[in-house]
Parts: structure tokens; sequence; C-alpha cells
RNA sequence: GGCCCGUUCGUCUAUCGGCUAGGACGCCAGGUUUUCAUCCUGGUAAGAGGGGUUCGAUUCCCCUACGGGCUACCA
């Protein structure tokens, strides 16, 4: 049993879950699969003042859009629940009285304000105040004051919070499958708190009892909580429990400039950060998802995939079925990762053109309100025409308007290059020969607009470039006679007789 | 400030001591499309700096610089 893979993600219910909250679920997924192991979900709220309604939906609404489900977690219990740590409280208080007990931790009475105060003043000499070995004596706490007091206090209802008398010497050594052995000298850690005086266990804590109770196998988790692994083995060590392997992933930068990928990013430089909308129930701001803004999961799989990974093939579109058998956590780079809005519009342009047209057609008739579902089939062979040059459904009305409605001016560049002198008059007989042309398919009007201009000797271009033009509107689009044939005779006519009009 | 982690084309990255340093995005050019986009072909562009170790370093070690993270009764 102990060596089957179980990861977690462990996300704060704090606000909507960033993108790079979403690569580290990814990255647990994928190596759970991989290895036949069990994906997680734990809410790790234990901090109630920044307890955000909805964040949780939020977070298990995003997992599922981006197709990575959690096999345990609130709702989907596996033997280990419950998994929100706020209904695990009774759990905490346990262990820290165990730590207590066994002298590996203390309580501390000193006050939120004195701590202040104290840090403080040591700021203001350049120096930094660290709550541990070289001053606790002379602190407010369970080893400086004489036992008789400590109980008065404890007997008396006064807040409190339990520290880890963290060692004044030594160093621990512990291992990171992705960046290797990392040393870090003990004497320099602060007693961390490990149990609040709200009653709630600090994460620190949380996190180890709950990583051992669930028997999670692997941690993964993003580079910021490097720092605080020398604590938590501390606490296993204390524990005399087995810890789980770790691996901290590398983070997720802005495009440009310094600093991690944050919200401020994306709305400026105009890509969300988020994978679904989120509005801000105090502010009322709306922050974009990738899924309101047309991105496909697929798309966001593959890139937040690539974030920090690779292969180390040239392949680089991966489904998720093969991301898990590719996937490998000693491929994982160290250094952090710059996001690429490029890169992502580039896999969209790809996923795209994976779309069925039956749905990309139902996508698009969802969102013009000019379209309407009698229209389905029809959209289904406009969406044919025009996918390859888009990137997003959104694309579609500005690349394909015209096969719904003539336009209504004409591209004054296009007016330029297409119409010359005798662009009248040759419309006028093409316009004569288009009522005799049969539009059974695009293929006999090709053939006999072809055959019509060969006879009467005149240069393609100086047919085409107008006729596009009047059936578009501006020298783009798919092919001429495709066109045609979707809007069909008549309608074909009356835009070539309305840009005789414009220019005759 | 202290501690920790990192550093290959503009960006994501390959390379696990011996290469003309490879690919992708972007950008540029050519071709296809008598259009635009797509697509195809080609091009542009990199080992932070300085010391070592070695017959030989992008690759191993040290220093510096730069970047990032942490430094809360937040996670």
């Amino acid at each position: 049993m102990s060596d089957s893979i179980r990861v977690r993600f462990a996300p704060s219910p704090t606000g909507p879950l960033h993108i790079g909250g979403v690569r580290t679920a990814l990255f647990n997924y994928l190596f759970a699969k991989k290895h036949n192991g069990v994906f997680v979900l734990r809410i790790e709220d234990t901090d109630q003042s920044r307890f955000v309604p909805g964040a949780e939906e939020y977070i298990t609404e995003s997992l599922s859009w981006c197709r990575i489900p959690f096999d345990e977690g609130p709702g989907k219990d596996g033997g280990y629940g419950p998994y929100r740590q706020s209904e695990r409280q009774h759990l905490y208080k346990k262990y820290a009285d165990e730590l207590i007990a066994s002298g590996h931790a203390y309580y501390a009475f000193d006050s939120n304000e004195e701590l202040q105060g104290l840090r403080k003043t040591a700021e203001s000499k350049g120096e930094s105040f660290i709550y541990n070995w070289h001053n606790r004596m002379r602190l407010n706490n369970s080893l400086a004051l004489p036992e008789k007091e400590v109980q008065n206090l404890l007997d008396t209802g006064v807040d409190y919070v339990i520290r880890f008398k963290s060692p004044s010497e030594g160093a621990i050594v512990f291992t990171d499958l992705i960046r290797g052995t990392i040393e870090i000298d003990c004497s320099l850690l602060d007693d961390k708190v490990l149990f609040k005086s709200d009653g709630m266990p600090t994460y620190h804590l949380a996190n180890i009892v709950d990583d051992h109770l669930m028997e999670i196998s692997h941690v993964i988790r993003g580079e910021e909580w490097l720092p605080s692994l020398a604590l938590h083995h501390q606490l296993y060590e204390a524990f005399a429990w087995t810890p789980p392997k770790f691996a901290h992933l590398p983070l997720i930068l802005k495009p440009t400039g310094k600093g991690k990928l944050s919200k401020r990013d994306g709305d400026k430089l105009g890509f969300p950060v988020f994978p679904l909308e989120w509005t801000d129930h105090q502010t009322g701001d709306l922050s974009r998802g990738y899924r309101e803004d047309g991105y496909f999961p697929e798309t966001v799989i593959n890139f937040l995939a690539f974030l920090g990974w690779n292969p180390g093939t040239e392949q680089e579109i991966f489904s998720l079925e093969e991301l898990i058998n590719a996937f490998e956590l000693e491929r994982v780079h160290k250094g952090g990762a710059r996001f690429d809005p490029d890169k992502t519009r580039w896999y969209n342009h790809h996923y795209l053109q994976q779309q069925p047209d039956s749905e990309l057609a139902g996508a698009f008739i969802a969102s013009r309100d000019e379209l309407g579902v009698d229209q389905m089939l029809y959209t289904e062979k406009v969406v044919g025409l025009i996918k390859e040059r888009a990137h997003f459904v959104s694309e579609f009305w500005e690349l394909g308007h015209y096969f719904y409605v003539a336009p209504d001016s004409f591209d004054t560049k296009g007016l330029k290059k297409a119409v010359k002198d005798d662009t009248p008059n040759l419309l006028r007989e093409l316009s004569e020969h288009i009522s005799s042309v049969s539009f059974d398919s695009a293929k006999t009007i090709r053939q006999s607009i072809r055959d019509w201009i060969e006879a009467k000797e005149i240069g393609f271009g100086k047919v085409m470039m107008p006729l596009r033009l009047s059936l578009v509107g501006a020298l783009q689009g798919p092919d001429v006679f495709d066109i045609m044939s979707m809007i069909g005779r008549d309608e074909s006519l009356s835009r070539v007789n309305a840009l005789l009009n414009t220019i005759d």
C-alpha cells in the first residue's frame, strides 16, 4: 500500500485559481495518471479571514473544464476524507499537543502588537527579527516563563499560539526531485507558528498532518514553498513519520518585465490569467477567462504543460493522453518560465482546426444573434471554408459575414487595386454570363467562368479581383467560386450589380 | 538586509565533456493561393562575466553580476 502513488493539489479558496495553480494541478494529475496513482484535491481553507465564497466551486469547475478531474476530494471520498481542512479542524490540535509533549513545540503568548514592535525596532537598526533559539528565552513563551505561570495563563484562557522549536545548530539536507540536494543551516530557521490562536492550524501543520494521513507519496507544488521545506522535513522527523518525496515547480513569469505572472499583466497585454471568467464580489471587477475568451481546454493543457517541462523530443502538440505517457518530473526545468501569449494563440489556432465543423458551427451560431439554428447546415459549410484562417471562433464573423449578408461597403484599397477603367463593362458582361451558368457546384461555376474568361481573352485578375470585391467587399476570403456556390446565383448577381452601381 | 533557488536565440526549450549549439513561437524573405489568411521553403537570432578542472568545456567546481522566491497567528 505504501508504495502506491498518491498526489494532491491543495489550493486555498481565496479567489479564482490562477493558471500557475492550474499547471500545478496538471503536473500532479499527469504524474498520478502516468503511475496509475490517485490525484487528490484538498481544499486548504484554514485562513478564515481570506475565505472567498464561490472560490472552491471555481476551482472544481476549472479543473473539470481543463479535463483534469480529481479522483478524491470534496464530494468524492476515497476513504481519506474529509477533504476540506476546515472540516478536519478537530484533528490538528491533537498533533500540536503531541509536539508539545515531545518537546518539539511550545506555547507562545506574545501578542501580535508586541511582535510587530520587535520587528519594527529590529528593522530600524538594519536587522531582522527572527523568533528562534537566540531570543526565545527572552520572549513570552512556555520555555521562558515559569511552569506555574504558563499553567496560569493557559487556565485563564489567554490567547496563545503553538510554535515549532527549531534547533540552534546543525544542518538539514533534503532532496528535491527536480532540484537535487539542498542543504540548509538550521540555526537560521525561525520558530514557525503551527497552531493559531483562533484554533486553526497554520498551513505548515495542516499540510504535514494531512499529507501523512492521506498517505500522499509525492508533494508536487510551486517553488514558493521551497524555503519552508526545511521546516516540513523537521516536522516529519518530529512526528517520526516518513516524509513524502518533494518536487518544486518553477514559477510562471510575466511575458515582459519583472516578476511572476499577475492578474494585471493579463489586463494590460490582453490575455487571460485565469481558466474561467471571475467576478470579484467586493469590487465588481471582471477578470477574463480562457474559456470565455475562446480558448480550447486542449490549448490550455498543452501550453501549460510546456511551461517548465518538455519531452526532450521535437513534438510540441500533445493530447492529454500523450502528455500522461510522456510526462516525467525529472524533465521539469528549474528556472522560471515566461508566459508567451503568442504561442498560446498558435496552439489555439492548431486546436481550432482539429474541432469538428459541426461543433464550431454551433459555437459560431451561439455567438451571433443574426444567425439562427436553422442555418446550422449552411454554417457548418461556412466554417469549413473559413476556419483555417481563424485563431478563435470569435473571429468567424469578421472572416465570413459575407456568407450571410451582402457587403455594405467596399474596401477602398480593394477598389483601387481591382477596379480599372474597363471594369464596369467587364462586370456587365460577366453578370450576363453568370445568369447562364449552372450553379450545381463550385466546380461547375469555376469551369464555366474560366472558360468564359479564356474565350474572351481577358486577364483572370481583371475579372476575378472585382468579382471577389463585389462578393466579399474586400480582397480576401476563401475561393471565389466556393463563395458563389454558397450564396447562390441571385445573390451573386445582386452583389455584382451593387458594385457596378458604386463604380459606374 | 538575511536565506534559498535559478541563468542557452526576443520567448518556450534540446544538449546529461568532444556540435556547423537543434526544434517551436515571433519576426523577415520567397513559393502556393491571380486576393487575404492558412500552408510550404528558407533566413534571422543564444550558452551573463571572470576564474579554475580537463587534451577539450554550454555541460563539472568557485567567485561576481543579474533574475526569481521566501522572510505573517497567508497559503
